[in-house]
DNA sequence: TTGTACGCGTTATCAT
DNA sequence: ATGATAACGCGTACAA
């Protein structure tokens, strides 16, 4: 009842341990006959290495980590995750690594959760994701010795490898979009300044807006929350001359956005145009339906764990395409129509 | 810069690897004074014991496993495994023990991933969410030997506990909201049947109506995603005698019903009252606010780690009280009034 | 190909 | 009562 070990196998097939081993990890040195024999009676044996024993033995973890700081709700709302870890997956199980995760709720607990993954040697590297600017996570994980790959755009050079959708065609093609479409007031809600992606989206609103020759429009600071996507659509549309469209960095804040327009008999997109970021499954289904940016996450995820693997082998980069993020039109946006508001 | 090991602190304190081991692990049979004094040397060469040795040598994982089945667009959209990993997390940390993330895209392949969670000795036991009816797993795992800790409502006895918010308070506190506003054709867009969540909600619905002495309203089956809830919004819509109200079995389907009654020109409370479940983050930000069913997620994940701990340690469950799942009244929801449809 | 040391704690057996 | 010693768990890798 108890598991097959490489013994057993090695007494069934009448060799050595170290055959067993070299069989099993197609070795050369081993006579074609007999490696095929060995792997018949482990398959018989129903023998598969231990992994324990293995990763003790390699002192490697075979696996690696997962930290994700945020408060649980904000998370929930977040489609980013779940497809990126089905993407990480997908890499990891092919190298028999495992993914280990944890959600702590803020930035100060993540520190000690990465000396823990360390000191025990939990795993051989680790994903940073939700990265801000000044992040000291890449610096400490550089003092750790571990491994990192950085989820999210390159901002500068940095220790650690970044992966991800660069964002700004998205925005960027949101904005022309809506310039297509005759607007000159676009405003933009944006994620927090101090994280890298709150900043990258903003920035692209920015330069978007520049290269069509208009004017800056206003910006507000949020932090990808529905509530705070709410509270910003609110002090734009309280200003004295108020967008004609809306840029938001994320497709939750634009749907608070949306609804709080919509609450103020403002129509959308007659009145105002709105675009959003992530194209949730929702985003299809509202109404209106929402335009918004598209990316490949999946393959982000991907990605991540191929780069993460190679700097844990040590090996060069693969270098790996990733589709540019994409705008979805759909009729959130429309064309500007200048008429007075009531 | 290599790793302290046991060793190392052996012999800066003096003693035998053995007393370093019983040190740590607080066992009787080491004088204090040597206790305090291996503890501290300890401290001082900064050791932590090796999480593999210690795997290896207690032939335990010291990890737990959580398969998500799902196709990763579906997951998304859900708000429940981050908070209830959260939740697991919490408890589990505080254990020494790891949460082993494996997320598959259909059931086909997740008996494969079990395997090769035990064939390798990978985890001490699994976490099962969304069980259907008749699900092979609890079986399979009892086959495999690996203790499990079912999530969601008990379906009848099993082999393993079930953890989980009993969701049928919720929704017979939605249906008699509703009752209470004055409405009497109730309908429901529920989960797949097959699902023991789908099965539990419907059934309470169904219940509540009884129980007010109604008659059963219409009920479409539906899959929890958005499309598939708008779908069944436009068939209740298209009846002869469309319902005054519907019960979603969970938020994403209630906000994808809602903007598609709202695209007909229908008013979301005044013509339709909509009630959903998950209490997701965006409800409050609709328009109108979302009425919906809040439950306990995080304490669901934290119970449920606490009760798969106790099984691999072969100790007496610890009776844990989760708040039950409670409606939350927002605007979506209003008193019928007998008009007639245009 | 085989034999064996090794990685690093845990625990049962012994000695004082 | 204290603490040392050695076997053990299970692959991997190198010398023979």
């Amino acid at each position: 009842m108890t598991r097959p070990t490489i013994n057993d196998v090695a007494r069934a097939a009448g060799v050595s341990k170290g055959a067993v081993s070299f069989a099993l990890n197609s070795r050369p040195g081993l006579a074609p006959g007999t490696r095929e024999r060995i792997l018949k009676v482990a398959q018989e044996i129903g023998w598969t290495p231990s992994f324990r024993a293995r990763a003790l033995s390699v002192s490697r973890a075979l696996a690696v980590g997962l930290v994700i700081a945020r408060p649980p709700d904000t998370l929930g709302a977040d489609p980013f995750f779940p497809s990126f870890i089905a993407g990480l997956e997908s890499v990891l199980s092919e190298h028999d690594h495992a993914l280990l995760l944890q959600v702590v709720a803020d930035h100060e607990r993540e520190r000690p959760s990465y000396r823990r993954l360390v000191d025990e040697g939990r795993v051989d590297g680790v994903f940073v994701t939700d990265l801000f600017v000044d992040d000291p996570r890449p610096a400490l994980l550089a003092e750790l010795g571990l491994p990192a790959v950085i989820i999210g755009p390159a901002l500068g050079k940095g220790i650690w490898p970044a992966v991800g959708v660069d964002d700004a065609p998205g925005i960027m093609g949101a904005v022309e979009h809506l310039v297509a479409l005759g607007h000159s007031h676009i405003a933009h809600v944006a994620g927090p300044h101090g994280m890298v992606h709150g900043h990258s989206r903003q920035r692209a609103w920015s330069t978007a807006l520049l290269r069509a020759g208009l004017a800056q429009g206003p910006c507000i600071e949020a932090d990808f929350s529905a509530e705070s996507g709410a509270a910003a659509t609110r002090q734009l549309l309280d200003l004295a001359e108020p967008p004609t469209a809306i840029v938001y960095a994320n497709d939750l804040m634009a749907m608070a956005g949306m609804s709080l327009a919509q609450s103020r008999g403002i129509d959308v997109p007659t009145d105002l145009s709105i675009t959003g970021y992530d194209d949730t499954e929702i985003a299809a289904h509202l109404q209106p339906t929402l335009t918004t940016v598209s990316s490949d996450v999946i393959g982000t995820g991907r990605a991540a764990a191929t780069r993460l693997l190679e700097l844990i082998d040590k090996q060069p980069p693969t270098d790996i395409v990733l589709p540019p993020a994409r705008l979805v039109v759909r009729n959130s946006s429309g064309p500007w129509r200048p008429t007075h508001r009531p």
